[in-house]
RNA sequence: GGGCUUGUAGCUCAGGUGGUUAGAGCGCUACACUGAUAAUGUAGAGGUCCGUGGUUCGAGUCCACGCAGGCCCA
């Protein structure tokens, strides 16, 4: 006969290790994805992790969240396959190769070959591929490990130019500029990361231009016009004076309060009026000239009197035009106008910053918004170039600084007596005008070249981008239909987003990664996009053809620098050259839907079964990569969300909520939690502990908590089963009880257990892991063990194998099966095992691993909703019982004859008579009595329903609630009676109240302590008759004589023979009167009272000694 | 500076559409219970629900403005 696993001490770490085992062994992961062929696929996506670092906790949060729901739709019945990735491209591997070559960019190519270079990246982003592996197991993520993408190899690569090339062909792929730090000395862009060096920001001294850009009279800007010759200027300041010939716009903040201020130009005293921020007005006025009237003022007075004439908001400037400040070069389209900026602070300068499209990342960004064009001017080319040249100096156009270098580039000597630097000669030049409204030495902050040390510039460097700006309503409209979790990462923070979109820029400056496969002549008159290896390979014939390259090379590696030596030919037979830039590496993952199966150059029916995934999840900071890339190509290439349930996950923080690091040594190892408590008990603590959204402060003391509470109550659950089951050689072979014929607790509990089923699918078809794991832990620790265990012990231990019992162990055994299926996506190798105990005994399921199963349907028929209601009653009365014991210091083994229960409806009565048995067990009483209104002893208290009288009386409602309070016992039976009463509310006003406008409950028995909680309250017949003072003695006895067998390492089957010293009377007589009762209780076969007993044990029972002795029964061959 | 987010007991968290005694678990204290026993019950202590205003008969809940932490972006 099969019997159940009994533990002792279970190692839950040691489950982790047996299950996974039984996984490998069996092929559990790979069959219950085959096991569902046919079946409609729920596609899921693995955001690709990068394996140059070691996995942290965090991982194992995000994977959990993944891994839930894969098993979770595998439970239902979906296909769900999962294809493990690899991230492998980008800067964290090139920084991490060059710190450990010692060297720097400059290096590459030079001291080390690019080839030698890029092998070192490809061996290094690996490196901890086998940790990763190692974690992705041993937590139980199921993935497909042994076919994972990875972005560097060539297939997948391919697979990225065709979509390159299909975004080209669409015209979505274009070459533009952004702003970039460049030295102008080394003729190079730098990198952020080159800018973050330490001494690249120094102290400088800089002239600074605060510039009056004067408002134009049209109609549209009248409302800033007071009188005909009025001149209105914006101000605006400075620190780069050099950009002001290449204003087209300035920028306000939108809720920022702007004043318009009457006064006269300090350098040519004519009377003026200027715009700035309210709170800066006290930093370009002096407080001193507040008062003075305007027309006091006379040229060259120190103080120069102002007057603030009117008020308004950034908005309502919006769109104000004004007239060019320097008019050297002009637009293309219309520009000089205020545009609302989100960087625009009142810090510093004027609440109104001047914006440069070509000079500033910000205003690069801000223009482009606004549809605001950059001045430009052509090159020797026909190409457009930015008024100032790559070597730093003024264009020619700019016929004042023509030729001018912007800053000190030459080495000129500063200290010269005739030295002065171009944004002097542009700030005397705009005094002399008028249009300088303070000019001052500032000392700031500015990053310099870390080579030529010189000040850096933000200059406009050729990039390739893609037209996101093109699709970007349709961008917003399809993440609408994204079901978000939480909701506000997709309005907010990934919508607004959206909102403000710019064009991606493709182009980076590095080595490792996938090159652009654009090549262009050098005149940049012609250019292609490839988009296959077998069209590279045709074109390398033509070219070869052509003469333009020596001879063909066999194409192995689609990496710098073998795709650089390639030059095909153009039409007109020029050489064409790569565009020598790498891609965003958030291309290579956005397009991971695609390239994962070598999409488009074959397997076309895969990608379209699967694509677009109906789940993804990553971290909330990959709100602007990974969850971006997708939308952005999904929507660009195929008119379609790529996901349409995500959920962004938060950080895991250590327990005092600080950010985990290496350095700090508050990072926790999750190998070692593993470890040491196992994967369930991990899993359940993070998902349990707190939504995945928000962020997790993880403490390891939790996942000691949620071992011992949740899974060590459930494996309590289960030995208790299994110790009893065993005995009793149950393994569900019988047919099922029917539930009519089983215990009011039975029925109740699998009510319950049919609620929960239904909950926990509504929870995770709601992607909510938290709610499903609480709900389950609920039920768990407070139904299922706290309640029906408890007070069915007995059944289990007690009597004969009959219905009763059977249906005890059915129930309980339905129980622990459906809870082994409810958790396993949370907890899979608890749950594996706890399923396999049990069906491995019974036989019910033909799957052998929980894994394989499918998810248990809802019996909607045995929910019970009142049996619910009944037997939260009987818990409740409990509860208050054992309240007054407490009070009354009377302990529960001692009987007691009767409780009094309060009830002013049948329906109260007839629930709780329901459920009388179990409450009078559970709190050790004899009756059960009610107090009806029949009985005239009730006391009644009234409470206004404030709910229902706030909308009846609306303001007097308190006047309302008072007169109920004021209610005595007759009024309250008045109401009752005749369904209504009028009560005189003030002096001249009364309400007419229904009975549905209060509450009434009773309050007090006179002469009874009572306890109540909400509507019930129960009283307690205290008085101990001489028989129940017998019966508790022998509750005592039983009890004492219990814990004697198991001193003595008796097994529960064990039987006894009890020898007794008699003594006291009260003793004796117990003994006499309950003889059957302890015997049965005690499993003893005699009870002998006798004057002398041999070798006893002396025992306290309440105020006696009593001598007892117990042996076992002989042991029959 | 902007967007999003969090703030409730010592700790971790619950608290649909506003309703008058704000809950749970852990921890702490005391007392019980005991053939599930490294479990369990009862009771107690512990709260300016981040602050200030506002709306309302009534605000932990709605609105506004702040403060503090976090993430992303500048």
């Amino acid at each position: 006969m099969a019997k159940y696993n009994e533990y002792k001490n279970l190692n839950y770490a040691k489950v982790g290790d047996d299950v996974l085992a039984y996984w490998k062994e069996h092929n559990i992961f790979q069959r219950s994805v085959s096991t569902r062929e046919g079946h409609k696929p729920f596609v899921f996506y693995e955001g690709p992790p990068s394996a140059n670092g070691t996995p942290g906790i965090h991982h194992v949060m995000a994977r959990a969240v993944k891994d839930i729901f894969c098993r979770y739709k595998t439970l239902k019945g979906f296909q769900v396959n999962r294809k493990g990735g690899w991230d492998t491209h980008g800067l964290p591997v090139e920084l991490q190769v060059e710190k450990e070559l010692g060297i720097t960019k400059e290096d590459i190519g030079k001291t080390i070959t690019v080839e030698e270079y890029n092998q070192r990246c490809r061996e290094t982003v690996m490196r901890f591929k086998s940790q990763w592996d190692d974690l992705t197991e041993k937590m139980g993520y199921w993935v497909d490990l042994d076919n994972p993408y990875i972005t560097f190899e060539n297939e997948y690569i391919e697979s990225i130019w065709a979509l390159l090339k299909r975004l080209y062909d669409k015209g979505f792929l274009y070459k533009g500029y952004t702003i970039q730090p460049y030295s102008p000395g080394a003729g190079t862009g730098l990198s952020s990361h080159e800018l973050n060096q330490p001494g690249c920001y120094k102290m400088v001294k800089d002239t600074t231009i605060v510039a009056q850009f004067e408002v134009k009279k049209i109609t549209r800007n009248m409302f800033l016009f007071e009188y005909e010759e009025e001149q209105v200027f914006f101000l605006a300041w400075t620190t780069t004076p050099w950009t002001l010939p290449a204003n087209t716009a300035l920028a306000v903040g939108k809720g920022i309060k702007y004043v318009k201020v009457r006064t006269y130009n300090p350098y040519t005293y004519e009377p003026i009026s200027v715009i700035l921020a309210k709170d800066l007005v006290s930093r370009f006025f002096n407080p001193k000239a507040d008062g003075i009237p305007l027309t006091e003022y006379s040229s060259g007075d120190k103080l120069i009197p102002y007057k603030i004439v009117e008020e308004f908001t950034g908005a309502d400037l919006a769109g104000v035009e004004y007239h060019q400040l320097m008019p050297y070069v002009q637009p293309e389209k219309p520009a000089f106008r205020v545009v609302v900026g989100d960087f625009v602070t009142t810090e510093d300068g004027t609440g109104i910053v001047h914006i440069s499209p070509t000079f500033g990342s910000d205003d690069f960004r801000v223009a482009a918004q606004n549809d605001i064009p950059a001045l430009m001017v052509e090159d020797e080319n026909g190409k457009p170039m930015p008024l100032v040249d790559k070597q730093g100096r003024f264009v020619k156009e700019v016929t004042d600084f023509a030729g001018m270098y912007v800053k000190n580039y030459t080495g000129e000597d500063e200290s010269a007596p005739d030295y002065k630097p171009t944004d002097v000669l542009i700030a005397i030049k705009l005094k002399e005008e008028g249009r300088a409204f303070k000019v001052e030495k500032y000392e700031h902050t500015y990053p310099h070249c870390w080579r030529t040390d010189k000040p850096v510039l933000y200059y406009p460097l050729d990039s390739w981008f893609i037209k996101t700006t093109a699709v970007k309503d349709r961008l917003i409209e399809l993440n609408k239909t994204i079901n978000w979790k939480p909701e506000s990462t997709g309005t907010g923070r990934f919508g607004n987003w959206l909102e403000n979109l710019v064009d991606w820029n493709l182009s980076r400056s590095r080595y490792w990664g996938t090159p652009l496969p654009i090549w262009r002549t050098e005149d940049g008159e012609e250019e292609i996009c490839i988009g296959s290896i077998q069209q590279l390979s045709d074109e390398i014939d033509r070219a070869v053809d052509a003469g333009v390259m020596d001879a063909a090379v066999e194409i192995n590696d689609l990496h710098r620098p073998y795709v650089d030596n390639i030059v095909l030919v153009s039409h007109s037979g020029k050489p064409m050259h790569r565009e020598t830039d790498l891609i965003d590496v958030w291309f290579d993952s956005g397009a991971m839907p695609y390239a994962q199966w070598h999409y488009p150059l074959e397997n076309k029916e895969i990608f379209e079964q699967n694509f677009p995934a109906d789940y993804i999840a990553e971290g909330v900071d990959q709100t602007r990569g990974w969850f971006f890339t997708l939308h952005a190509l999904a929507v660009m290439l195929e008119d379609s969300v790529a996901y349409k349930n995500v959920i962004a996950n938060g950080l895991v923080l250590d327990k005092n909520g600080n950010k985990m690091s290496k350095r700090l040594g508050n990072a926790i190892d999750p190998f070692e939690m593993i470890g040491k408590y196992g994967p369930d008990a991990v899993r359940w603590y993070m998902i349990a502990n707190a939504p995945p959204w928000d962020n997790l402060k993880f403490n390891p003391e939790g996942v000691v908590e949620t071992q011992r509470r949740f899974f060590g109550t459930l494996q309590n659950t289960y030995s208790f089963f299994a110790l009893y089951a065993n005995l009793d050689n149950f393994t569900f072979a019988e047919d099922e009880v029917p539930l009519e014929r089983r215990t009011e607790s039975d029925r109740w509990i699998i009510s319950k257990l049919n609620t929960l089923v239904a909950d926990v699918d509504s929870y995770l078809e709601d992607y909510d892991p938290t709610r499903a794991a609480r709900a389950i832990q609920d039920f768990v620790v407070d139904d299922l063990s706290n309640w029906y265990v408890r007070l069915n012990r007995k059944r289990f231990w007690k009597g004969e194998y009959n219905e009763d019992k059977m249906a005890a162990y059915q129930t309980l055994y339905t129980c622990l099966e459906v809870i082994a299926k409810l958790a396993s996506p949370i907890a899979p190798f608890y749950a594996e095992q706890l399923y396999r105990d049990l069906n491995l005994v019974s036989g019910k399921h033909k799957e052998e691993s929980v894994h394989l199963a499918y998810y248990p349907e809802v019996e909607h028929s045995a929910i019970d909703k009142d049996l619910e209601e009944r037997m939260a009653l009987a818990q409740t009365i409990s509860s208050l019982v054992h309240s007054l014991r407490k009070k009354h210091f009377i302990k529960v083994r001692q009987p007691l004859q009767r409780i009094l229960i309060p009830v002013l409806n049948d329906r109260t009565r007839q629930q709780i008579q329901a459920v009388e048995d179990l409450i009078m067990s559970e709190v050790n009483i004899k009756h059960v009595e009610y107090i009806d209104d029949t009985s005239g002893i009730l006391v009644k208290k009234i409470k206004p329903n404030f709910k229902k009288l706030g909308q009846v009386f609306g303001p007097k409602m308190k006047l309302v609630a008072a007169a109920v309070q004021q209610m005595n016992q007759d009024d309250i039976a008045h109401l009752e009676r005749e369904g209504g009463i009028e009560l005189q509310i003030s002096d001249e006003e009364t309400a007419v109240l229904t009975p549905e406008d209060v509450e009434i409950s009773s309050e007090d028995i006179p002469g009874w302590l009572v306890a109540s909680e909400g509507r019930l309250t129960v009283a307690l017949d205290v008085t101990i008759t001489e028989e129940l003072k017998q019966e508790g003695i022998a509750r005592e006895l039983v009890n004492r004589i219990q814990n004697l067998r198991k001193d003595s390492n008796l097994e529960v089957q064990d039987k006894i023979h009890i020898v007794l010293q008699a003594s006291v009377q009260e003793v004796n007589a117990a003994v006499e009167n309950f003889r059957d009762y302890i015997q049965a209780e005690t499993q003893a076969l005699s009870l002998e009272l006798t004057d002398n007993v041999v070798d006893g044990t002396i025992l306290e029972v309440d105020d006696y000694q009593v001598n007892i002795h117990i042996r076992t029964e002989a042991i029959v061959a």
